[in-house]
RNA sequence: GGAGAGGUGGUAGAGUGGUUGAAUACACCAGUCUUGAAAACUGGCAUGCCUUCGCGGGCAUCGUGGGUUCGAAUCCCACCCUCUCCGCCA
């Protein structure tokens, strides 16, 4: 959510934040109407307000009479007459002055993050700006299999009873291959708790729908997660809508920030919209693991604290030699709530493409004025923190890269390294 | 699921219809004292919104939402959450 006084700064010598703001939704190829709706109710709003407390104001003051003629055991039966009156007037006001203040208020959360001055404007993926690549694209002296046709030939992927069990979009990992996504996982969650100095938690994997609209998933995308039917309760579509919320309506001590947090859990995500893409394979489940880190900062700090935890989701990357590139992603590119993204893509020999395995992003104070987290500087009113987070990594598709770059001639798999010692030193995964 | 207790400021904790935004303590900030710190003493110390160039003024907020009343932290209703006991359960 973005500050609605912001919106009605004037302009002092450059251009007003209203302009910045129109120019930075034309940027996102949204349109820009809203904004003269928001400046337009707003005006409305603090009319009634303005109103209503007046009323409301009188009210005080002549209850106040009466407390003093009542005291005195004088009569007041007047002016309680009165009064019933104006109590009723004030009742109507209040709720007009309600109901222009719940609009605004909706408005306002279904209008994007302004992304910071250096991202490239653009319409799509396409213009995404590579920041550096690491590691050579994995090549092999035979054709390349994808990781579905390995890991069933494998016996470790079961797409095919999933489907019958549950429906499209779903696995079965089996043998050695749930062996190895708990083994990611537990990789992943040491790295960054012991290395990287972030605590680690197991956050619910279901949440109501304040969470929700606190991390900007809701109002505006509602239809991209699961609902417990009969509950205002939902399956996560990622951890970071447990962990923002850890500190929604609190204030944090300054010296306490930065808070950094890793946080495993499975995602669930509806993909309404993205019926036929991806249908092949692990790269688009319902339900997928992740691993995310979630740092909570002073404003000052956020932007250094971003390149950090991005920095970090890379160190797995690099530990399990896959190679990846990362990626600034440009205006049209990226998330509603974000100023700044990295994508991490991990190179996929199988499909001749780097694919999304990580997502990083300062939210700056986008999440925490929605979900009102604040910190209280030394001296003086408390204010909104900035809130970064990001895959550290997606372990599914991790799962995905291994098996596409660690791929034999004949099906076999090896298994990086660092991880062996996670399989109880299993080097390579062969059809059992 | 049944019975009971409770949700008040950063924290603890008073307050059962009328100067209560809310006693008190702790925490915190500033000052005095001190070589410095601690202690002691003095003062300050909620948040949001509306209004004002500013000083300031106003409104709201005692779990949430309704209701009663001229007036609600206080009474009524619904919901949420926490705790205790019982039942059930991994």
């Amino acid at each position: 959510m973005i500050d609605i006084k912001l919106l009605e700064k004037k302009a002092e010598g450059g251009p007003s934040y209203l302009d910045e703001y129109r120019q930075s939704l034309l940027n996102r190829g949204s349109s820009t109407e809203i904004l003269d709706q928001i400046v337009e109710l707003n005006k409305r709003r603090k009319e009634l307000i303005t109103q209503a407390e007046q009323a409301k104001s009188r009210q005080n003051k002549v209850s106040a009479e009466i407390a003093q003629l009542k005291r005195n055991q004088q009569d007041a039966s007047s002016l309680i007459a009165e009064m019933g009156q104006l109590a009723a007037e004030v009742k109507n006001m209040e709720a007009s002055a309600g109901k222009a203040d719940e609009e605004v208020q909706y408005l306002l959360l279904t209008i994007p993050n302004k992304p910071q001055a250096d991202v490239p404007v653009g319409k799509s993926a396409d213009d995404n700006k590579v920041e550096k690549a690491v590691g050579t694209p994995t090549k092999f002296g035979f054709p390349a299999k994808e990781h579905g046709d390995l890991g069933e030939k494998l016996g470790i992927l079961d797409f095919e009873r999933a489907g019958k069990v549950t429906g499209a979009r779903f696995t079965f990992l089996k043998g050695a291959g749930a062996r190895l996504e708990r083994a990611l996982i537990q990789f992943m969650m040491d790295m960054h708790s012991m290395k990287h100095g972030y605590t680690e938690m197991i956050p619910p994997f279901i949440v109501n729908s304040t969470s929700l609209t606190g991390t900007g998933n809701f109002p505006k995308f509602k239809e991209d997660v699961f609902r417990l039917e009969g509950f205002d309760y939902y399956l996560i579509p990622t951890a970071e809508v447990p962990v923002t919320n850890y500190y929604n309506n609190e204030i944090l001590n300054e010296s306490d920030l930065p808070k950094k947090f890793c946080a495993y859990s499975p995602c669930f995500r509806s993909e309404a919209g993205s019926h036929g893409r991806d249908t092949k394979g692990l790269i688009r489940q319902h339900q997928f693991n992740k691993v995310e880190l979630m740092v909570f900062t002073h404003p000052s700090q956020s932007h250094e604290l971003h390149e950090q935890l991005t920095t970090h989701a890379e160190k797995i990357l690099e530990a399990l030699e896959l190679p990846y590139r990362r990626m600034l992603l440009c205006t049209g590119d990226m998330g509603f709530g974000s100023a700044r993204t990295y994508d991490l893509e991990v190179w996929l020999p199988g499909q001749s493409q780097y694919r999304e395995i990580s997502s990083c992003s300062n939210f700056e104070d986008f999440q925490a004025r929605r979900a009102n987290i604040r910190f209280r500087p030394a001296n003086g009113k408390p204010q909104f923190l900035h809130t970064l987070n990001g895959s550290g990594l997606a372990v599914g598709r991790t799962l995905v890269a291994i098996l596409e770059n660690f791929q034999r001639e004949d099906g076999s798999v090896g298994i990086p390294k660092a991880l062996q010692p996670y399989m109880g030193g299993l080097t390579e995964i062969r059809p059992s």
